[in-house]
RNA sequence: GCUGAAGUGGUGGAAUUGGUAGACACGUUGGACUUAAAAUCCAAUGUCCAUUAGGACGUACGGGUUCAAGUCCCGUCUUCAGUACCA
């Protein structure tokens, strides 16, 4: 019988899903275990091959695991709402709930027939209102919740409101705006209802506020920090601007220390729990206050002016010469004397003309003007320069430095090209050429009260006087920004906020969801409004509870809904415990007893991209949920792995030229390229090579008017040639190729002198506009799905960034024929295992427990790789002993089932089994079939390996030294020479020296 | 600049505690089978020298520790990823 892979996948994949063989139970006696995918958008160019690799992974762990004996949760779903839905609305007018529809039934295709073990009956969507529900639930809740410092959580509004009350806003110690008045309990009672909710916002862990944002005119909306790379947009690189606009955003800088923490107690990698630290960016000091010194003309307004830095450095104090201001700084307009306002002012307006990304690329040119106005130094009382400089940036700390030239190269740099006085308070420490940067091996000198103390004791002493003048005190400042909440976007999940007077107002719990209303366009409207203002149902009744008319808009029960959308992580963030829930969906998010049974994610993998989006906001989102009491985890994920990209193998065409006439435009050399085997350009003399393509226009344009042959006028460029024209020895189909596009419909070439055209490769990201992309549906259909599975394992380690080269797949196809063999036999080739009790001794038993050892071993350690070269050897070796007993042959498939399932479930049912492979017990290892009686012995020689010698592994160290000291081969190497030493490690080595 | 990861045959990679470097595959070459092709099977395959026996070199580069280094230490270079006038 021959191995028919698309008949025994189709088989066994139709079998799992009806008999929901992977369905996990809420209510069971085994352990429980969680693997998670990181969920799929569903784009619409379907799956590639690099798509797989972490599910293949996950898959593989969490059959094991069955094996092991757990009660599995290892679900699947869908991010689904998202901007390439939306784009391709706008672009044709197409419903994104039709896009996405179609899009995730492709998906599903692709999935099913890669045989995941996957519990589809927890899908979730995150654009399905019955998901988005418990999404805008869960917003609410981050309304109705403020921070409590000295609870250290979260905690129900009403605890603020009922402590404002009796004691107005001065005992408590909040997350908060920082720009908060202090209030007592009677200004509190006294206040209007508005001017409380106003208030309360300032508070509350989700918050509307005018802030500066992200702006990205060409999608036409606001972004977070983390969805900006290099200062351009994520998605599309489009430019970003500042712009200050009314948002919603997510009070996370609340939990920086506690998500700083929580790093400690979980099992991620190193580097992705370091780009956390790096992206929350705590660093503890001071906050110091430096009075602005009045100018003789000023007002009484500008007497008060006072101006606060966050400094690491509080022991450095006395070095400070010289203070700078972002250009942006409120206050620069309020201390610029007139002497300095024009130059002030043009250096506004030219740093406001540069973008981001402009300012990022140029750190070198310093650049900055005096104000005119002096601050005064806290301890010194002397009068201090304020200047403002683009190095400052205005989004980090308080947007104003102290400067220390002394002590920071870029206060350095700065001091030296303004001739700014740079005083030494390091001992012993040469400063004239650069700043000593250092907290170490120094000692505080001309810096008073401070003078010859370190670093540590300074900066204790330093805050210590701040605090005694009141000008300072100790603080801990962290770079994470709150994260910004709205989105200008259709495709979202809409706010359950509607507005009255301006100030927002949650809808209650009890009348969600609030489903996306329709519009007729998906633009923003030619007001600026995001698209939901194109909706004509969509404001709020507060006495049908219901979305009603817009027209009926009164202002006293019928009122303007929320405008804005949700971000794309809001629904990423908790539905990991929607997979949870399987019965209740409607009453809750997620039951108390779901919860409580599958606690958090045990295992997940996905990919690094998400390191400061996704999995930051989910870590917060949870932390929330837990204060308040609805989750019992603090962490959302206990391990994490990231699986590495896999990169596609782009071919490239070479296309060449030569200038026939030296008034040849460019056009006209467009339509004469002639296509080059790359062998001939790596291999060819330039000259040679340009006689060849010479001779070919010749020959082809026999019109061309061919002037002369210069040396300077051959022309080379490379074009991406689709990969899948071109074979695994990198020869292109040339007809295939012509037929690709019309473009190349007259194309000519030089081929290599047998006729073969080569095409150079280049590894990069696999895209469709290099068209290098490997679609696994090709892959499934010629060698089967368990092929794709070992092969997507076979090609590294899971965590490394790999090429796809698909010819390598015939190796593991071939491995899976020969197992099949292994379980085949006669002339036609009938299925065959005996079960003839087999001897202890018998060398299969040795293969299959050095087997077992191994892959268990791997699978543990997520080295796949190597558990698919184990299975490689253990048919070679079983082959090789012809090996039919049912011993060896039926623990065997139970190894091999997490990563080849369906041949595994196969042969099982052949066997006898009536029941799927995948719940049987994983093989017990037992050590005493690997005993060994005799170790082969490699003798080296000053360190080299020269020969092996077999001896008994109970031989003693003196009698393996005698044993090979006595050895002919030993002689020979000697020469007659008497060895130094000779170092025996039993059962491991021999090395002679001398 | 900083942080993290990594550099091993023609290619992907293995070597988990310092102990036979290159497992397992791909590719290539030669052979068997076949009218032929496919499939399958067998053999060779780090480089160099040598008819053989064998030898020399070899894990980015330069040092070091050790009986023994891909692995440990010091320095240098390169690549990839993240991050950045972070005060």
């Amino acid at each position: 019988m021959r191995y028919d892979f698309n008949h025994i996948e189709k088989k066994w994949q139709d079998h799992w899903a009806k008999n929901q063989t992977f369905k996990a139970s809420n209510t069971s006696d085994k352990p429980k275990y969680y693997v998670l995918d990181m969920f799929p958008y569903p784009s619409g160019a379907g799956l590639h091959v690099g798509h797989p690799l972490g599910y293949i992974a996950s898959d593989i762990y969490a059959r094991y695991k069955r094996h092991k004996g757990f009660n599995v949760l290892h679900p699947q779903g869908y991010d689904s709402f998202g901007l390439p839905a939306e784009q391709y609305a706008i672009q044709t007018g197409q419903h994104p709930a039709i896009t996405t529809e179609t899009n995730i039934k492709t998906y599903r295709r692709q999935l099913d027939q890669i045989g995941f073990s996957f519990d589809w009956s927890r899908e979730v969507r995150t654009s399905n209102p019955e998901y988005y529900k418990w999404t805008q639930w869960i917003f609410i809740q981050l309304f109705e919740s403020w921070y409590n410092n000295d609870s250290n959580k979260a905690e129900d509004i009403k605890t603020l409101i009922s402590k404002f009350t009796l004691e107005g806003n001065t005992t408590v110690n909040a997350a908060c705006d920082d720009n908060i008045e202090a209030f007592t309990a009677e200004d509190w009672n006294s206040y209007s209802a508005e001017q409380q909710e106003e208030i309360l916002l300032k508070y509350r862990l989700t918050y509307l506020a005018e802030t500066e944002v992200n702006w990205c005119p060409e999608l036409g909306t606001v972004l977070a920090n983390d969805e900006i790379v290099n200062g351009v947009s994520e998605r599309g690189s489009h430019p970003v601007v500042r712009k200050k606009m009314t948002q919603w955003s997510m009070r996370i800088s609340a939990y920086a220390e506690r998500l700083l923490q929580g790093l400690d107690t979980i099992d991620w990698t190193d580097a992705l729990k370091e780009t956390q630290r790096n992206w929350i960016g705590k660093s503890v000091g001071a906050s110091v206050t430096f009075k602005v010194i009045p100018a003789v003309t000023s007002s009484e307004v500008e007497m008060s002016q006072k101006i606060d830095v966050f400094t690491t450095r509080p022991d450095t104090i006395f070095g400070v010469s010289f203070m700078t201001l972002a250009p942006e700084h409120e206050l620069v307009s309020k201390i610029t004397t007139e002497a300095q306002k024009e130059a002030v002012e043009a250096y506004i307006e030219k740093t406001a003309k540069r973008s981001e990304r402009e300012r990022m690329a140029d750190v070198k040119t310093i650049s900055g003007v005096f104000t005119g106005a002096y601050a005064e130094h806290p301890f010194t009382k002397q009068p201090i320069q304020i200047w403002i400089g683009d190095y400052v940036l205005a989004s980090y700390g308080t947007g104003a430095v102290m400067a220390v030239p002394c002590g920071d190269q870029r206060d350095y740099d700065f001091a030296k090209h303004f001739s700014i006085d740079i005083p030494n308070i390091f001992e012993g420490v040469d400063i004239s050429e650069e700043a000593y940067g250092s907290k170490d091996n120094v000692k505080i000198a001309n810096s008073d009260f401070l003078n010859g103390m370190n670093y540590k004791k300074a900066s204790k002493r330093a805050i210590y006087e701040l605090e005694n003048i009141k000008q300072g005190e100790g603080k801990t400042n962290y770079r994470l920004r709150d994260a910004v909440f709205s989105r200008q976007r259709y495709w979202g999940e809409p706010f359950p906020v509607y507005y009255v007077n301006g100030m927002p107002q949650m809808i209650d719990k009890a009348h969600l969801p609030i489903v996306l209303p329709e519009v007729e366009k998906y633009l923003p409207t030619e007001e600026g409004e995001p698209p939901l203002g194109r909706a004509d149902v969509w404001a709020w009744c507060t006495e049908s509870n219901s979305v009603v008319s817009n027209d009926k808009i009164n202002n006293t029960t019928i009122h303007p809904l929320e405008l804005n959308t949700m971000p794309g992580w809001a629904g990423s963030s908790w539905y990991f415990f929607r997979y949870m829930e399987d019965a209740m969906r409607d009453e809750t998010f997620a039951s108390k007893d779901a919860l409580n049974y599958w606690e958090n994610v045990d295992l997940y993998i996905g990919g690094s991209e998400h390191a400061t989006g996704h999995l930051l906001y989910s870590r917060f989102w949870v932390k929330l949920l837990k204060d308040r009491g609805f989750v019992n985890v603090e962490e959302p994920f206990k391990k994490l792995i990231n699986q590495g990209m896999i990169l596609g193998t782009s071919a490239f065409v070479a296309k060449v030229y030569i200038q026939t006439s030296k008034t040849e435009t460019d056009e006209q050399r467009a339509k004469t390229p002639i296509y080059c085997s790359a062998n001939l350009i790596e291999n060819t003399e330039n000259e040679n090579l340009k006689k060849l393509i010479f001779d070919k226009i010749k020959e082809r344009f026999s019109d061309a008017v061919i002037e002369k042959h210069h040396a300077s006028n051959l022309f080379l460029t490379y074009i991406h040639a689709d990969v899948s024209l071109v074979n695994s020895s990198d020869e292109l189909d040339l007809e295939a190729f012509k037929d690709w596009r019309t473009e190349f419909k007259n194309a000519e070439f030089i081929t290599d002198s047998d006729g073969v055209f080569k095409v150079k490769r280049e590894v990069e990201k696999m895209s469709k506009s290099k068209y290098n992309v490997v679609n696994p549906d090709q892959i499934v259909e010629d060698f089967g799905a368990d092929s794709l599975r070992l092969y997507e394992m076979f090609l590294g380690p899971l965590e490394q960034y790999k090429p796809w080269n698909t010819a390598g797949i015939s190796g593991v196809h071939n491995f899976l024929k020969k197992l099949w063999k292994l379980y085949h036999q006669g002339e036609n080739g009938a299925f065959y295992a005996d079960s003839s009790p087999l001897g202890k001794s018998d060398g299969a038993f040795k293969t299959l427990h050095k087997t077992i050892k191994k892959v268990a071993e791997d699978i543990e350690n997520f080295s796949f790789n190597t558990s698919v070269s184990t299975f490689m050897i253990a048919v070679n070796e079983l082959t090789a002993q012809k090996c039919t007993s049912k011993d060896i042959l039926e623990p065997l498939l139970v190894l091999i089932s997490p990563y080849a399932p369906h041949i595994a479930e196969e042969l099982w049912e052949q066997l006898g089994h009536s029941t799927s492979i995948s719940t049987a017990p994983f093989p017990e290892f037992d050590a005493s079939h690997l005993v060994e009686s005799s170790k082969n012995y490699p003798i080296s020689f000053n360190g080299k390996m020269r020969f092996t010698l077999e001896l008994p592994m109970d031989m003693s160290k003196d009698d393996i030294e005698a044993a090979v000291m006595a050895n002919e081969k030993t002689m020979a190497q000697l020469e007659g020479r008497t060895p130094k030493k000779v170092i025996v490690v039993p059962g491991k080595i021999v090395n002679i020296v001398g």
